[in-house]
DNA sequence: TCCTTCACTCAACAGGCGTTGAGTGAGTGG
DNA sequence: CCACTCACTCAACGCCTGTTGAGTGAAGGA
């Protein structure tokens, strides 16, 4: 018991935690409102604290945004493409029971945000190429990994976002039960 | 000619006439930028108008909106599945060449407002119902027409709205005959 | 204990937004 | 030719936004 239950927090602790505080409630209103309705107000308000002190510790508003939508999940690797899409529809669990905020907030912002565009465009580009440099090198694997990447980024876009009914209310392992097949046509060449 | 070829165009046709240039102006505009991002100025601007006009003809800036998105595709009707799913890929070929503005407008905004989301619900549900209703009738029918309602939806988001090289530098009929194989998977059912 | 540091708040600014009511001048019917 | 209609503009309002600089009071080292 040399470690004590509670150290004592020091003020460093203190600013360290409320800007972790505050990068929390950025992140969920992020996700829920996008980047355009969300205002630092909110966010400061949602974190117990003064708006003046969201601009302290993030500089702006883009800044507390890009550092929200940092830190999304890697791009999955590996050598075998049935795998993958496997991994793809697994990973698929975690996205329908809920993407991390981060992710969607990303999600959220990029069709009216300039910079929240950008962010995915690398993101899903990332994904589509480790997903390409596993499948039979032919030359429409990118194109083939772009459209199984697109397609997983509607289904996550109707179920999470738009809360479609008809996709709310099935569960996921019947959602990849379906989607296995179909994204196995995509990723294998047939002339 | 009885008809003269331009029949003296009276103050209404005059009224008619801007009121056409400023929807579309704000058509283009809100599938630019979406509806946050698009002020009544800017729509003012690029009709050549004053602002305050816009709120004499729409109300509303909101009005506007949902004038501007209004009148899309009807769904498609047919009792074939296989030939729906064609339809599909053939409209396939409109929307990776450009989709109406209204359209883009409303899946442009759907993830940031509320009534953009209302109607693409609304618009996509009208779709996923009327492909489910051709799909050999399975409990799980509406689901998988959701799935393919969604994935084309993400692609073409990924496609127009995102400009993602992989998909930008594709011919339309290649993705075409990538995904109709793969759709076919998802319409019909296996256990 | 005293003095400094610093995490945090307060009050305010400038700018842009949607929206409005009063005007104005060309078009139109008698 | 005159009076009226009406499509359209002008100037302004109130609100909300991101952002800032001065202040405050408790924590922490000497």
């Amino acid at each position: 018991m040399t470690d004590h239950p509670e150290p004592a927090p020091t003020r460093a602790d203190r600013r360290r935690a409320t800007r972790a505080r505050i990068l929390d409630s950025a992140r969920a209103l992020f996700a829920e409102r996008g980047f355009e309705r969300t205002t630092v107000r909110a966010v400061a308000a949602a974190a117990g604290v003064d708006p003046a002190l969201v601009m302290q510790h993030f500089g702006t508003k883009r800044e507390l945004f890009a550092e929200a939508v940092q830190a999304t999940t890697p791009p999955p690797a590996g050598s075998d493409p049935d795998a993958l899409v496997d991994q793809l529809l697994t990973s698929l669990d975690i996205k329908l029971g809920g993407l991390p905020d981060g992710t969607l907030a990303s999600l959220r912002s990029m069709l009216t945000d300039p910079d929240a565009a950008d962010h995915a465009r690398r993101a899903l580009g990332g994904q589509i190429d480790s997903l390409a440099a596993a499948l039979p090198s032919a030359d429409d694997a990118e194109l083939r990994a772009a459209l199984v990447v697109t397609a997983m980024v509607g289904i996550t876009i109707g179920h999470q976002l738009l809360a479609l009914p008809a996709l709310q209310d099935a569960p996921a392992d019947r959602i990849a039960a379906i989607l296995r097949p179909a994204f196995k046509c995509l990723t294998q060449e047939a002339t």
